[in-house]
DNA sequence: CATAACCATTAACATGGGTTATGGAACCAG
DNA sequence: CTGGTTCCATAACCCATGTTAATGGTTATG
């Protein structure tokens, strides 16, 4: 949000997967928001609400997750600036998990009928959206695939996949970024015990992959965590022809 | 296919999530269809392709799947009469993992083309099938939170989940349904190892929650799988005032 | 009919990761 | 300063599940 205008990450996440012309970014610009400062831990939607509006991340992370037997809690996606977390509200208004701030976040919401006469005017911009909603699909089904990896894999294709996506909104050039996670919600994530958590990411240090000081997370070796990742950028399913990924 | 359409799965999968116009429902009896015998294990659509048309069961099984770490392979999901495995080509045509036939199938290509052009004239339409792929997407999700679950209960999870998918279009009703998979199968979908399945089969068995007769499965405790897996059908999202399963 | 595949089953053994518990550092509230 | 809380780290123990391998039944095939 370096120059303020709200709307700018989000553009460039669309703009990473879909070329957009002048007046869909026009058209995007229009819409009417209302900016929100959130908590660390704040639920921003819960399981089994009706959605009227959808959520834009501004700044910071936001996460979506569910409890799995009544007790444990199971994070099913990270999200970072420019993604609209609750997309598919929009047609499934219903919620079926819960949407949670990861550290203290700025969001926006837009609300439904404003987001729905936009697309309703613009056959490109249903394309745009719907391909939005369809890689976050992908991630889902890239993340079932993960399952089948063993914990220090799966842990390193995370953090990859946060580097990928950041980078896409210009953010995480240089491989570092910080997101205010503890070990536990990693662990709630690829879905590990805390303690094993640990012991992976202490492995990962030791490997010399990376540094991973509390927040801030410094890739050391990002072709050797891709390779124990297993990680292929091909289910964040960007353009061909990337972003310029120096014009801001 | 018992009375012959070839659409009459789809519109009851449709139906069940949302309310269809005779108007949307001849429209779509409208898409022009090429149907196609698939022999056990072949493969229907392949990673890397570029689709220029949907497939659609008609009768049998597809599934998707990818291999992780070159080497294990990871089903993502099966799908039944009526569904439309690839129906996200239409906004991204790339595959990222190979649909193939699980036992002898009926198909039908649709062109891409037509169906964009049905949906370009119709608002409703392009409503109901961006939230039959937002349903798609919440199975993903679903996928993912059954990672966390133990073995037992993640094979109770999917069986649960294909009966509630069978029911919706007219099949199992009676709570028994055939599907040409190996306990290899059911290993590679729920992430374990086929011995570990075929000692997980045996436990339900042993349990009297089914009986599981090499292709022929029928629930004797519907309540006791339902909590076992862990199972509600929410993430579903079938519309509450059910079709009625009478009208066939 | 003979052979080969494929599949379900079982056994013996190995291990990745879970569980429980504890201590210390950092931070915060009063 | 003190007590509470959260997070990271570490150790000991154990179990769910993986691995490997062997057996027998069934089906497909030449």
């Amino acid at each position: 949000m370096e120059n303020g205008r709200p709307y700018t990450r989000l553009l460039r996440r669309l703009d990473s997967i879909v070329a957009l012309t002048e007046s869909d970014r026009h058209a995007i610009t229009r819409l009417p928001m209302t900016v929100k400062n959130c908590a660390n831990g704040q639920d921003v939607a819960r399981e089994g609400d009706i959605s009227t509006q959808c959520i834009l991340v501004l700044d910071g992370y936001l996460f979506r997750h569910k409890l799995v037997n009544g007790s444990q809690r199971q994070i099913m996606s990270f999200h970072v600036p420019g993604d609209i977390p609750d997309l598919q509200t929009l047609h499934l208004p219903k919620l079926d998990h819960t949407v949670t701030a990861l550290g203290a976040s700025v969001i926006a919401f837009i609300p439904h009928a404003a987001f729905k006469d936009m697309l309703q005017n613009s056959p490109q911009l249903t394309h745009v959206f719907w391909r939005e909603s369809l890689v976050d699909t992908a991630i889902f089904r890239e993340w079932v695939i993960n399952g089948r990896r063993d914990a220090i894999s799966r842990v390193a294709h995370i953090i990859c996949e946060l580097v990928a996506r950041l980078q896409a909104v210009g953010l995480a050039r240089d491989l570092a970024f910080t997101i205010p996670w503890t070990q536990s919600d990693v662990a709630d994530a690829v879905g590990i015990s805390t303690v094993h958590a640990n012991r992976v990411i202490q492995e990962l240090r030791r490997l010399g992959l990376l540094e991973w000081d509390s927040r801030l997370i410094q890739i050391r070796n990002w072709d050797g965590l891709v390779n124990l990742g297993d990680f292929s950028v091909d289910y964040l399913h960007f353009r061909k022809d990337e972003p310029a990924s120096v014009a801001d």
